[in-house]
DNA sequence: CGTCAGCGGGTTTTT
DNA sequence: CCCGCTGACG
């Protein structure tokens, strides 16, 4: 295999197949390209079944760009023997398979967020009752959320300082609700995972003794539970390859632990540490600011690409002229440099700061080719995911109780919507006998008992919605787009958004979602059922989401954690001041490290031009705050500056 | 049972 | 300032 095009430390990357390997590699540092080189080379070179290959990323994205990129190396057949997923795609194909140890059906479903909220809710209200006034669930849902991704186990609970007894209850009772409904979420993916692994040697043996090569990419961002999966996984084995950036750790806040990256027990440690994307002054920058950090492996970036021109730095009075100030310096530089809008990127580190700037593109008239147009094209990123929304959540609950009809969250997330009469008095009497006599709520809906005392007029109306899920489940079994429109019109589901919300334009809006998403459905249709569909709606939302929106001629608009991975010849990092980043909220905990791999990140998404800026004053929740320049700015060298004006454009 | 006003809360979010 | 949720009313 030919392994020149690579640099001395990649190739030793590649080569170093055996054993527990530590790959540091910097940002822009060819890290996709040495791992799939590796699973090349251990299939080509070392004869390797691409069946015992194992890659483990957190992204979809991330997935099948090194499928994509495996195939134009090796041939087809071989490339898509190699197991490629995420974490929780590959959980989740565990757990298909053998999940029954653990006392649930394989057609369990998956809950998002939301759904967790949902029935967190109703256990808490639950164990304080219906009188005393619910207290902010926050907390709660921060200690359950930290125990879980810690991997904390119900049986050694008392490990952990609960901030009080209540959250240690509700955390018992959602493990017990997720059996209890079959349905998971995307931490019990792993989680349970991690339980059949320990409680079932023969699945662990199985799954084990298959992969004798796993690689695990953005190791960084991992988690204790996720960490024990790998180290399971690779007990038999111990071929471990881990790829990941200390530097770039930005994610602790969730749960990942950094300590896993940096106190890694291998028997090989390379560090990649040559950039190919941006020039050198970008990276000196980037390299003076991350330095300052006391927890993280040593490493320094360089390139080959040479100097480039200096950073520049303006500071404007208001967060109104930085945005117009930003937006004039970006058409100029379009204008002089002869690109496509989508050169540019514009970062910041909370989507809050977004507005201006988008009020500034669109208020921006330029020339092109004779004419004025008012607007510069531009995208957000991230923002309110697709199935975020709540008309498409409303759609997947409906699809989700007809696979599982134990799943609650959904059904009581649309036992009621749109309204047909199932009001909360009587939905509290049908929740409470359901409950006190374990019986799965959809069980009680199609046969209320008679000491129930419900009217009549909420008794059809609950008949006739058990019988419109029956029916529904029937015939999404040979067709999914057409049982997908008649079940749009069952619900009148477009007076439903009618009445929810006021203005024309909303409606509209949330309308064409719901067209989307039954295209979404009309791509699934011969690919798979409603269960397959239901997954990659959850696991997958990537590659549902609209195409069109991919090498389009536009301005990027993200926060700094979504623009992890990415790279733009030009880009604007704005809002660069005290509280902002690091931000006021992070300072407290000691999260400032954190926060500066943040910055350090941000930096390093710029190829040719990098330049910053941040306001004096800015509205804050309607109110005029002061600000001060970011301190993670004194840490980069004046030379590398160009201080400039925030209203001189020459 | 359904509607609307008034209140609290607002950092980041790969799956 | 802007949002979503709760709880008091019609």
């Amino acid at each position: 295999m030919d392994l020149t095009h690579l640099n001395e430390a990649q190739r030793k990357a590649v080569r170093t197949t055996e054993g527990r390997v530590l790959i540091l590699a910097g940002a822009g540092s060819g890290k996709t390209r040495v791992l799939t080189f590796r699973m090349a080379y251990l299939i080509q070179e070392m004869g390797v079944s691409p069946d015992a290959i194992l890659g483990l990323t957190f992204t979809n994205k991330a997935a099948n760009e090194m499928r994509e990129r495996i195939r134009s190396m090796i041939p087809h057949k071989l490339a898509n023997r190699i197991t490629l997923s995420t974490f929780h795609s590959f959980c989740l194909k565990i757990l298909r398979e053998d999940i029954h140890y653990l006392g649930y059906t394989k057609a369990f479903t998956l809950w998002d967020q939301s759904d967790v909220e949902r029935v967190v809710k109703i256990i808490a209200r639950d164990i304080l009752g219906t009188e005393s006034e619910l207290p902010s669930l926050k907390p709660t849902f921060d200690q359950i959320a930290k125990a879980r991704s810690d991997g904390i186990k119900l049986e050694d609970m008392d490990q952990v300082t609960w901030h009080d007894e209540f959250s240690r209850t509700v955390y018992r009772r959602l493990m017990d609700a997720f059996r209890a409904f079959n349905a998971l979420d995307f931490d019990a993916l792993l989680s349970e995972t991690v339980r059949l692994f320990e409680t079932v040697p023969d699945v662990l043996e199985k799954w084990s003794s298959r992969f004798r090569y796993v690689m695990i990419d953005e190791y960084q961002d991992t988690n204790p539970v996720q960490f024990r999966l790998t180290e399971l996984l690779t007990q038999k084995h111990q071929n471990l390859c881990v790829v990941g950036d200390d530097d770039q750790s930005i994610y602790g806040w969730r749960g990942a632990s950094i300590k896993n990256i940096l106190s890694f027990q291998g028997t090989e440690s390379i560090k990649l540490e040559q950039n190919f994307r941006s020039t050198g002054t970008i990276l000196e920058a980037a390299n003076h600011v991350i330095r300052k950090n006391s927890q993280r492996h040593d490493k320094k970036l360089w390139s080959h690409k040479g100097e480039g021109s200096k950073l520049e730095i303006f500071h404007a009075p208001t967060d109104e002229n930085e945005a117009e100030a930003v937006i004039a310096r970006l058409a100029k530089m379009k204008e002089s440099m002869k690109v496509g809008w989508s050169h540019f990127a514009i970062l910041y580190r909370s989507n809050a700061l977004s507005r201006q700037f988008e009020t500034a593109l669109m208020k921006y008239s330029w020339f092109d080719s004779e004419t004025w147009v008012r607007g510069i094209p531009y995208e957000i990123f991230g923002g309110t995911e697709f199935y975020e929304r709540k008309e498409i959540k409303d759609l997947l609950a409906y699809l989700k109780v007809m696979v599982n009809p134990k799943d609650e969250a959904s059904l009581l997330r649309i036992v009621n919507f749109p309204r047909r009469g199932i009001g909360e008095g009587s939905l509290d009497k049908l929740t409470n006998y359901n409950r006190t006599h374990k019986l799965p709520l959809f069980e009680v809906l199609k046969a209320p008992p008679p000491e129930i005392e419900i009217s009549p007029k909420v008794t059809s109306a609950i008949q006739s919605f058990v019988e419109m899920i029956e029916e529904g489940k029937t015939r999404f079994e040979n067709d999914l787009t057409g049982s997908m429109l008649w079940l749009l019109d069952q619900i009148d589901y477009k007076k439903a958004i009618k009445e929810e919300v006021k203005s024309e334009k909303m409606q509209a809006f949330k309308w064409e979602n719901v067209e989307e998403f039954v295209s979404a459905l009309k791509e699934q249709e011969g690919k798979g059922g409603l269960v397959e569909f239901l997954e990659t709606s959850l696991l997958n939302k990537e590659s549902l989401k609209s195409k069109d929106d991919k090498k389009t001629n536009k301005v990027s608009l993200m926060t700094f954690h979504s623009s992890k991975g990415l790279e733009f010849p030009v880009c604007f990092l704005v809002g660069l001041e005290d509280h902002i980043i690091p931000h006021e909220k992070s300072a407290l905990e000691g999260g400032v490290e954190e926060e500066r791999r943040l910055m350090y990140v941000a930096i390093t998404r710029a190829e040719e031009k990098l330049v910053m800026s941040m306001a004096r004053t800015r509205k804050k929740m309607g109110q005029e705050v002061h600000s001060t320049p970011s301190r993670f700015l004194m840490d980069i060298p004046k030379e590398l500056l160009n201080v400039s004006k925030w209203n001189d454009l020459s």
